[in-house]
DNA sequence: TCGCATGATTACGA
DNA sequence: TCGTAATCATGCGA
């Protein structure tokens, strides 16, 4: 015979004793004096151990008797603390958890790109600033730029509509769970402690799914953002003056095609691209033209008759201005031509 | 659609 | 930090 068994046992001789002295405080403090508590304790106890045996209607009455008997609050809230020292407070150690840093970097990261918190038109400096790199004439940033705004801006309502049914769940199931347990807590001992806590699992849960939400919603920016704002998929050919304006210093330099700081940024000014630009323009062609020289040799040919030209106009307008007078400018300068033409020719027969 | 051209990125070395 | 070499990813003309 286990102890409970043994208590039961022992008790319930005594049972039904009480039920007629309900609501006399002289009878109970009479009775608290003859050791009558241990006799109320028993009966509820003997009353909810038969409860299962009884028929639906039998068990209900029992049940209100049992609810409306004056010890059993005093019984209640001992089974709870019981309840609390034991089971909860065990559990209650782990379920003071740290702020999840996984969800610290998810709300960062939505807060900067403009998905959670105020509406900014999140990452228009990205997408200027990547447009810029990029080389796009403006109006194709701009264009970008705005359909960019515009698929952040759904995704973030999404986001938003995502959310808010999500916290109306909660709300909705929270609610659900409590009145559940305040109804249990009618015939069995439920604290209200125990309710909050089931509320924090009830709020962990389903900010687990939150997670899951503002995962998705950064994986969908990261797409966004590779889409739209990677400078290699948005890679333009720089328009013909650009290039013109490279090739002319390159082919000029030939023989040290490495442009100073400076240099850099008067060619990005001129060719309206960023300095960096610049740089890998000169990087790639030095390498290219290394490897494939005689390819190149009709391009260099080129460049150097125009630089050729161009520095001979500016001879010919010089001495144009020092002697007005010169009848044989023309022609001279079209020997020059011709001549350095002629150079070209025979370099390019030299190196291929 | 394919192949070449070209701007950007990355790893590495001086 | 800059340059080189290799590579990627996209543009563009045939």
């Amino acid at each position: 015979m286990d102890d409970q068994t043994r208590m039961m046992t022992g008790l319930t001789g005594l049972g039904g004793l009480a039920q007629a002295d309900v609501g006399d405080p002289d009878s109970v403090r009479k009775q608290q004096s003859l050791g009558q508590p241990q006799q109320d304790i028993g009966d509820i106890l003997q009353q909810i151990m038969a409860i299962t045996d009884e028929s639906l209607d039998e068990a209900q009455a029992r049940k209100h008797a049992l609810n409306c008997h004056r010890m059993k609050p005093a019984l209640f809230s001992v089974l709870c603390e019981i309840k609390e020292k034991t089971v909860l407070s065990i559990r209650g150690v782990q379920e003071e958890d740290p702020p999840d840093p996984q969800i610290m970097r998810l709300d960062n990261m939505l807060l900067a790109e403009g998905v959670s918190g105020p509406e900014k038109g999140g990452g228009s400096a990205a997408a200027a600033a990547a447009a810029a790199a990029a080389g796009g004439s403006p109006t194709d940033s701009s264009i970008e730029h705005s359909d960019y705004r515009a698929k952040l801006a759904q995704i973030r309502q999404i986001y938003h509509s995502e959310l808010e049914k999500y916290e109306q769940a909660c709300s909705e199931f929270t609610n659900h769970v409590m009145n559940l347990l305040r109804e249990q807590s009618r015939t069995r001992p439920i604290s209200p402690k125990e309710i909050e806590r089931m509320v924090a699992i009830i709020h962990r849960k389903f900010s687990s799914i939150q997670m899951q939400l503002k995962q998705s919603t950064c994986e969908a920016v990261m797409i966004l953002r590779s889409r739209f704002l990677d400078a290699r998929r948005k890679r333009r050919n720089f328009n013909k003056q650009a290039t013109e304006v490279l090739n002319e210093y390159f082919y000029s330099h030939l023989s040290n095609p490495y442009p100073s700081e400076e240099a850099k940024e008067e060619l990005a000014k001129k060719c309206g691209i960023t300095v960096s630009q610049v740089s890998n323009w000169f990087g790639n062609k030095r390498i290219r033209y290394k490897k494939n020289i005689g390819k190149f040799q009709e391009e260099a040919n080129l460049y150097a008759v125009k630089t050729a030209v161009d520095a001979a106009n500016v001879s010919a307008q010089a001495s144009q201005a020092n002697s007005p007078a010169t009848p044989n400018s023309g022609t001279a300068y079209l020997c020059y031509v011709e001549c350095f033409t002629f150079i070209v020719n025979v370099r390019t027969e030299i190196l291929t």
